[in-house]
DNA sequence: CCAAAAGTGTTAGCCGTACACCCATGT
DNA sequence: ACATGGGTGTACGGCTAACACTTTTGG
């Protein structure tokens, strides 16, 4: 039961990345290198209760918005010892939280991981190229969004997820289009050195939706 | 341990339908339903290579052209007795493939499924639901599609798998400019009725690869 | 008045569906 | 010849990226 889970930090700093959080071992094997949180499985639970109830002691839960299965890594071989069955989770956590974290737990930059342990560097791979592709055919960004944000906001937060540089005009078009955002009717303020104030958008549904099923071969009609 | 393995049976007759290969249980809990084929894990193997041998004394290996790692199924009362977690997989097996079959082992149509034992019945709709995801944006109907075939073979494939019509002259287009199949140059013979000699394709891989993976949200240039 | 940030309009290209039309073969 | 199935060409609509232009604020 291992989950990565991550967040879009700094955002309003000149460059917000996505970052994922990660414990250091203390014992061996594997000592001072860095792992995902997680543990094992009780009897009596599930592996999503199982590993909402490993994340309540790193972060606080309510800041996770959203928790879903990926894949189990299952090589014999991939942790010394007792043979370990790993079922990997994605975690997200919305931008502007700030969860208290154990002094062994820090928040690290996807694109410059420090020395992973056992196989958990491909894991946080794995996770970022499923993140990315359900960003783009899923409203899953709600769960690294605040639940107000202008457009230019969320623009940074897909740019730094993503990883690409994202037009904030066509990003508002397309989400407005699909439904998956919607105009609070408000107004944010304008910063310091001006600049007209942005209209505030929150993500129509706080709950997973698939909402461009069909890239391709979609049913006549 | 459980395996989902599908194929497109009846190709030629009226209507080809995509099948789920299920066997019939005889001991109880729910004997006389019918149940993914699967079993339990070894110490030294993992799961992928546990699927290929429990599949192995269903359907010869050979003709298992994809599997893959779908969820995990971990609910503590899924099953009565023990506690037992279990981990899905998508199998795909080609066309015109007939593999010899145990007793009391039946392909079954997937939209009109026997009475399921347990929770399979979710997991084979979950399994098709992949399928069909996948079936737009990979090269996976190589696993369901004879080594060579005319476009319109593989129109019925595609259509049977996905559950609606598909236009040949499209799906021609389609998967060649994604350079998914390829011409052989040779040509097969006419029917009985007439008709013009249909021009021979193969898939250009026999691996599983991502054809087509950004539907939108796509890097700028 | 000017700079900065947000929002709008427009264009262009790609992609996939729909459908009409042409091609090759057997009876 | 004609029916049958295969293949090609074209038009249309939807979607997204790119970018110039307008609007609204603070200094």
């Amino acid at each position: 039961m291992l989950a990565a889970v991550f967040q879009v930090r700094a955002v309003g700093s000149p460059k917000p990345a996505l970052h994922v959080l990660l414990w250091q071992r203390a014992l061996k094997p594997e000592a001072g290198k860095w792992a995902l949180p997680g543990g094992s499985l009780r009897h009596d639970e599930d592996l999503t209760s199982s590993v909402r109830r490993q994340l309540a002691e790193k972060v606080d839960l309510r800041e996770v918005a959203h928790l879903e299965q990926l894949a189990v890594f299952s090589d014999p071989s991939r942790v010394p010892g007792t043979r370990t069955i790993a079922s990997t989770f994605l975690g997200l956590v919305p931008s502007p939280a700030t969860p208290e974290l154990p002094p062994d737990t820090r928040w690290h930059p996807v694109d410059n991981l420090p020395p992973m342990a056992f196989d958990h560097g491909p894991m946080v791979e794995h996770a970022v190229a499923r993140l990315v592709a359900k960003l783009s055919y899923t409203n899953i960004g709600f769960a690294l969004a605040p639940t107000e944000f202008a457009v230019s906001t969320l623009r940074d937060i897909y740019s730094a997820a993503l990883g690409h540089p994202v037009d904030a005009t066509n990003l508002q078009r397309v989400l407005e289009r699909r439904n998956v955002i919607t105009r609070t009717g408000t107004t944010a303020r304008s910063g310091r050195s001006g600049g007209r104030p942005a209209a505030l958008y929150r993500f129509t549904d706080s709950r997973y939706r698939v909402t461009d099923e069909f890239a391709a071969l979609r049913p006549p009609g």
